[in-house]
DNA sequence: TAGTATAATGTTATAGTATAACGTTTAGCG
DNA sequence: CGCTAAACGTTATACTATAACATTATACTA
């Protein structure tokens, strides 16, 4: 048995993971999500989330732009954000902010105190939910006086899958 | 006796503090850190620093680019990111990635990893050295592989000035 | 089922943020 | 003095985001 609870699971979806896997369960559980509340998940909505979830890298907002102008469809910037906009409202996707970019959430879901790993090599933004971290900035927040409300925790780094990477011609890797 | 040691130290001014003794003691430690590593602190980028200076509010690039303007000086987009790119470099100022702006670092030196407070009322942005929230964070990327290099940490709510605000005319207090 | 209110989307225009590319000036140094 | 490198000027453009208003779709109700 695995020593599960004591060392977390890798939130980096391995190389060759069966993405259409990824994809078909964010649908569904945005789907879940919009009808208990009451909102419609439409066509554009759907689509925009399922090309957020093209990967588990984050996307600028017009490059999806550019792929809903793919599918033939009339699209301008305010299309896009304001289905960003709901996707965002409804916890189904995140943004990055320091890269001015999207992701689909992994966990929608009510007490969602994330923190992302971004690899700087392959791109993949990792979802974390550590509650020592989130514990320690409430705590450190709440010394100093301050009302928390909105938490932004990215770090950049290499991820699990690019740091074991053999450089490819004798080179020392990357730091 | 204080507590000193256990309660941080408030990282917010207060109202009314003596700010030009900010902007003094951060355009001295600039010249300091400047002539130490033989690198120019030339009127521009001693004037764009004093501008990101001239509050605790984060400030944006194009702002800038208007004060420099004002003073007479011929100004362009690049003027302002060549210095804020300088002053970033060197550890004088910060970017805070929510916001697209710019803060004056507090304490500039190495093994400076610090998080944000960032009141929504008032703007302010105060920064916080927190090592229990900086070895927390370095915990939780190490254990699952990640090699971290970057943090981005962007926390937002009610600063202690302001969330002891009483509201101006009986209304309820703001959450 | 027609009417009406609301939500969603389309469309045009513009604001805000950032960098590429190349030319000119300045400062230090042999 | 003349060379070199750094800093700065200048023009153009790319990228990100929203305001404002028109049109279409949906859902509720009478």
């Amino acid at each position: 048995m695995a020593a599960s609870g004591k060392r977390p699971r890798d939130p980096f979806p391995r190389r060759g993971h069966d993405h259409a896997r990824c994809v078909a369960g964010a649908l569904t559980a945005a789907a879940a999500v919009c009808a208990r509340r009451g909102e419609q998940l439409t066509p554009l909505r759907r689509r925009v989330l399922e090309l957020v979830w093209s990967s588990h890298q984050p996307i600028g907002a017009y490059a999806i732009l550019d792929k809903l102008r793919a599918d033939g469809r009339s699209a301008a910037p305010p299309t896009v954000y304001r289905a960003l906009e709901f996707l965002l409202a409804h916890g189904l996707i995140h943004r990055i902010e320091s890269l001015n970019a999207f992701v689909g959430c992994a966990q929608p879901g009510p007490d969602h105190l994330v923190q992302f790993l971004i690899c700087t090599k392959c791109g993949t933004a990792a979802e974390v939910e550590d509650r020592r971290v989130t514990e320690a900035i409430g705590r450190s927040a709440a010394e100093r006086g301050f009302a928390l409300a909105g938490r932004v925790i990215e770090l950049s780094g290499l991820c699990i899958n690019c740091r074991d990477d053999r450089p490819r011609a004798g080179a020392r890797s990357v730091v």
